[in-house]
DNA sequence: TTGAAAGCGCTAACAC
DNA sequence: GTGTTAGCGCTTTCAA
């Protein structure tokens, strides 16, 4: 292990050239004589030369570095955006560093990271943020590029990447109408990031559109993790008329609620079908596999990326809004509704 | 949005006071008169100044940054370490950073890495480091502390942080011995990290000192991946003698064994004990909840940020080698081993 | 309490 | 091909 600070003028020096030599040398840019790369380059190794980073980004270039900011890193949707925006990045010549706000997205932290930022990176991505206002303005302020994934609270100026919830909802539910399901339960997620919202109405407007009234003592509220799906399909399943589908705001919730069906020596899905959203990966190793929906992550990262490194190019940004479709994918946790639901129960009453 | 490149220089100019005020201000560092301090911050803020970290980074300052290496983000483990680093690193008042290098741990990267880490971060830390001999011949040259974590291949001269995996392999297998136990089934990861051969080495001694003699029909080559966890599962219950226990050298694949298990309508614990190791997150919510071991994350993180930042203080490193023992914990997958046992039949045999 | 000057390590721009 | 000069934005001297 070699001495800290080692500097370029160092290596010149042993090699016995000049410091604009040794900086071409380790650059790789402009001309350098074999000779002389190679007396540098033995000189760096021999000292264990590394170069200063900040000094050469402080020349006002660029430091092919992408920064991400997350709240919760053990989340898997936030970790699935996290490393297909890695490969991206990567894709493009850039590096990507991480950034766990650890939930502490109050405004203070906010300047804390905006000020980091500030010459260190090319620009930022949000994924998933769920920040006070203090926190979106100073972004909004902030003189790098910055995009958001999945920012749906407020308006802002900040150009945000989105997947689709309503739509994707509404597909799931109808899915399950069109499966003959009548009694669809739905599992909300806390409000924070304004997705669960979302995900209700598209439930809402599925139901209304097949003319099913909606039951409010089918709606339970949880709170994304599974833990609260299992107490929610409880709570459903030992409802009088139990529902003979849930639909889960999110996967980990789902997960709960395939647990909770189980425990109650129920089939899935003869008796009872689910669906979660977001495909995590376990989503496709359960028992029996998850249908659900999902945020195309790769292309949303591709696009965020586009975007930001537009921005850093100096392009104006093409689009302030850019939204994808959900896709709902259809495993085998979801079946036709059961010969003894409400429907089929109400057709006895009349005969 | 301000335009980029605000400096001190503007900030001091518009509020009419030198340079030195301004950085004054800023810093927080050094005698401002009130009066003063005001002005310079009503510049800063009309300007929408933002320091560059580069230059300030530059005058061989702390950045009070430290960087975490790893190889697969999606990995749970590596969730939970980066998690509590977080934690821990915050608590230190310092800031984490991940990069994530998606696996590629040549020695092109390496270079890559420590050329970015110079200067930019204080320390780094490599979790569950998978890497090519010059990757870690490059670290250990290099002139920042540098911290590993559950590093099991070379012998190194850097700091390494580890959990036991051989006690705790050990543990789990003894405890299955001693419910009645004779066949037990092991399910390997693949070799990269290391672990996977010593929670091997754990499981040989353990029977091996209960008189078992191993049958290498038992041992299954997995890789850590779920899918491989279902797949050694069916192959080993497909056994004429089946064993009536399985060991998985980590969760993921002791999840597909469960799965697999379930295909075969056998019950879990009465006819079939299963065992995993690192204690991820689901560990606890299957069904049953999975008896496992785990690495204590939390205390592990904090050994590795109290022996780095020693390091960046440039105290001389406590320890060179740091060990933690595995906890074992029991949960609903382990029980006696069923009436039906080889046991059980080698007595009727006898009888 | 404030300011002027020097320099951190590097590279762009221009000579040689 | 190579070297010299200047300067990035900031802070650490030291002097006022």
């Amino acid at each position: 292990m070699k001495k800290a600070g080692v500097t370029l003028v160092d290596v010149a020096k042993l090699a016995g050239v000049s410091v604009m030599s040794a900086s071409r040398t380790m650059s790789g840019e402009g001309y350098v004589s074999e000779e002389t790369r190679a007396k540098v380059q033995a000189a760096a190794k021999q000292l264990g030369y590394a170069p200063n980073a900040a000094a050469r980004l402080m020349k006002g270039g660029k430091t092919n570095v992408i920064g991400v900011v997350v709240n919760d890193l053990t989340s898997s949707v936030v970790n699935c955006f996290v490393t297909a925006l890695s490969e991206e990045v990567r894709k493009v010549g850039m590096d990507l560093f991480i950034y766990n706000s650890l939930g502490d997205m109050g405004s203070g932290n906010g300047a804390r990271i905006s000020q980091m930022l500030h010459g260190l990176w090319d620009g930022l991505v949000y994924v998933l943020p769920r920040m006070t206002d203090d926190y979106l303005e100073t972004l909004e302020k902030s003189s790098s590029p910055i995009v958001l994934i999945n920012y749906f609270r407020h308006e802002t100026t900040l150009p945000v990447v989105r997947g689709d919830n309503v739509n994707g909802a509404h597909d799931a539910v109808r899915h399950l109408v069109d499966l003959g399901h009548r009694r669809i339960g739905f599992v909300r997620g806390n409000a924070y990031t304004g997705q669960s919202d979302l995900r209700e109405r598209g439930y809402m407007s599925a139901l209304s559109d097949a003319g099913i009234e909606l039951d409010p003592a089918l709606v339970y509220q949880g709170d994304f993790s599974q833990q609260s799906g299992f107490d929610g399909a409880r709570e459903l399943l030992a409802l009088d008329a139990p529902p003979t589908a849930i639909f889960a705001a999110n996967d980990g919730m789902a997960l709960g609620v395939l647990n909770a069906i189980r425990e109650k020596n129920l089939r899935i899905p003869e008796d009872i079908s689910v669906i979660g959203f977001d495909d995590i990966p376990t989503a496709a190793m359960t028992q029996p596999p998850l249908t659900t929906l999902r945020h195309p992550f790769g292309e949303m990262a591709q696009a965020a990326v586009q975007e930001l490194t537009r921005r850093i190019q100096g392009q104006p940004g093409r689009r302030q809004r850019i939204e994808f479709p959900s896709e709902f994918i259809i495993r085998a946790s979801t079946g036709p509704a059961p010969a003894c639901s409400t429907s089929r129960r109400s057709r006895r009453q009349r005969a």
